[in-house]
DNA sequence: ATGTATGCAAAACATTTGCACCTGG
DNA sequence: CCAGGTGCAAATGTTTTGCATACAT
């Protein structure tokens, strides 16, 4: 029984939200907007609409479940929080996410926010080039 | 006569576009949304359109003019290029937005990426925390 | 039972676009 | 004069909300 998750977080246990956990831990895609979760849910015949993965994501957002990106888009993408903090790397090309850890970066932000008297809470690191790999358009050039 | 700026950048120097980059370059605030821009014309009873700042914000930032910034609260804020890269570090509390550069980061994230096999192009560092300064909300607790 | 969650449709919001008119060079 | 720029209104795309109904505990 998966739902322990949901109610540690203290979240009812409900058909949506299993169904929404169930597709955001279905690893083949880390970065998932409301919609792609929407159209998956349409193509398992669920009967669930996009308003409730909306506020159902906002609810995950806030007991700490998923993380909220803004990628330069400007649409919304959610992330299943597998506890080690991370930072991402997006093709232009072929938008691959990629995530690393930096330990020297995340150190010199420390370092930063204190001198400038700022007591950090959180960051958003984006690197954003062509990684030309097989597959990605930019490799047609 | 300021229209060089315009002109240089391959754009024909026409009253918006002046009046627009009037207000970026009138330092009071750095980092301004097209709502921002637009109600500042309202104020001075100039006579231009909401999507007039749009278009005008966007060829700015094809000049290269500007940049454009997604902060987490999902609306666009524009912010003058004056020449030197920077990132961003923003209050929780009072939303006091300060500018920063640490070659170390700057230096880790060229590494980090060649070593994923990306070519970078851009990236985006927003750090969030509390100021505590005089005036900041986040005072008063 | 009862308070919360859901579905649907409509609203809200930021941003873009179509089109007739105006303007800068 | 004429290509390009602008205003307005309407379209777009994403996210939120109101409300009557359905569900978990």
């Amino acid at each position: 029984m998966e739902g322990k998750d949901l109610r540690k977080a203290g979240l009812k246990v409900t058909l949506p939200r299993l169904k929404i956990l169930e597709i955001l831990e279905g690893g083949n895609v880390r970065h998932v907007s409301a919609e792609d979760i929407y159209k998956r849910l349409l193509e398992t015949n669920e009967d669930i609409g996009l308003a409730t993965v909306y506020r159902v994501l906002t609810q995950f957002e806030a007991a700490g479940l998923v993380t909220r990106h803004h990628f330069e888009d400007g649409m919304a993408v959610f992330e299943l929080n597998h506890g080690t903090h991370h930072d991402h790397i997006v093709c232009l090309d072929c938008n691959r996410v990629e995530e690393f850890v930096d330990s020297g970066i995340e150190d010199r932000q420390t370092t930063v926010a204190e001198r400038l008297g700022f007591e950090i809470r959180d960051h958003s690191l984006i690197l954003y080039g062509r990684c030309r790999r097989p597959g990605c358009p930019s490799r047609k050039s």
